[in-house]
DNA sequence: AGTCTACATTATAATTATTCTAAACTGTTG
DNA sequence: CAACAGTTTAGAATAATTATAATGTAGACT
């Protein structure tokens, strides 16, 4: 539940301006109680439906970017139709619904810490996620 | 290693008909010793380039669709540019190198299992699977 | 407060992956 | 071999995303 003025600040002090149409989209994606997961799509609608002025819709592209490179959003990606964005930025595990579509956070007791006993690569892990896809009984995986 | 007649006897049992673009491409997917990950681009390049025949985009897209709605392949979504398709059909986990967009398997001893402690969906659960991404040091997340 | 400049926004076009269409073709069955 | 259903195909259509290039504006410096 952050203000405008501290919007302001956390834009300014990440190097981005804080331009009315950004300002905008964090009190829609920032200004909840809880974290919550969108598509582009998404997003764009609700900001015309709650608002008399609308956003371009390559402004909604660069902007969610914007924030996903300073770390302020994730990308979550299910299938290859979309791109899901995440405003929980912790790390965390996710349900999928196949039949709705709709992804759920899992909570951290939900399920036990993923052990990774050797990194095959010589590089750096970034993230360890795991993806749990659910459907009703009579639908076929994946 | 299978062979042509061994495809012909698979594709009937699913009730497919083993046309000669289906052996083809069963051909280039199956007749391995090690399953690989590809997409339908790689694929269709693939086989144009070790055919003087070609397969239609179409066709491809169609044929891999098909094996995987029966089960001889699985698709793997990283990013929401494209979809990969893995000849490895067993639950297994998958490391991903941003920096080259390479696709590695884990082997089940590298990774502990993984336990879902609580399910908060009512429905069945299709898959579990991990995600572990790795970059140079240096690189941004996601 | 006015000017300047780099950064942002916008409408629109371009790109790319994927799916659709409808006509031509072919594997199978009788 | 004839007939039919399933398959392939080229090309068009769709949909998500990115690029372009003209216009606008936030912030800095007078
Ligand atoms: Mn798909
Ligand atoms: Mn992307
Ligand atoms: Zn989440
Ligand atoms: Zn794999």
């Amino acid at each position: 539940m952050l203000k405008n003025a501290e919007f302001v600040d956390k834009l300014r002090s990440s190097g981005l301006r804080p331009t009315k149409q950004r300002l905008k989209i964090c009190e829609v994606l920032f200004n909840r109680e809880k974290t919550f997961h969108f598509t582009i799509n998404d997003l764009a609608k609700n900001i015309s439906n709650q608002l008399n002025e609308k956003i371009s819709l390559a402004t909604v592209y660069n902007t969610v970017h914007a924030f996903k490179d300073k770390g302020y959003l994730k990308e979550i990606s299910i299938n290859s139709d979309k791109s899901y964005f995440d405003t929980n930025i912790t790390n965390h595990h996710h349900f999928f619904d196949e039949d709705t579509n709709q992804l759920i956070d899992c909570n951290n007791e939900d399920i036990e810490e993923v052990r990774v006993k050797k990194n095959i690569t010589e590089k750096k892990i970034k993230s360890v996620e795991v993806l749990i896809k659910v459907a009703s009984d009579n639908q076929n995986q994946n």
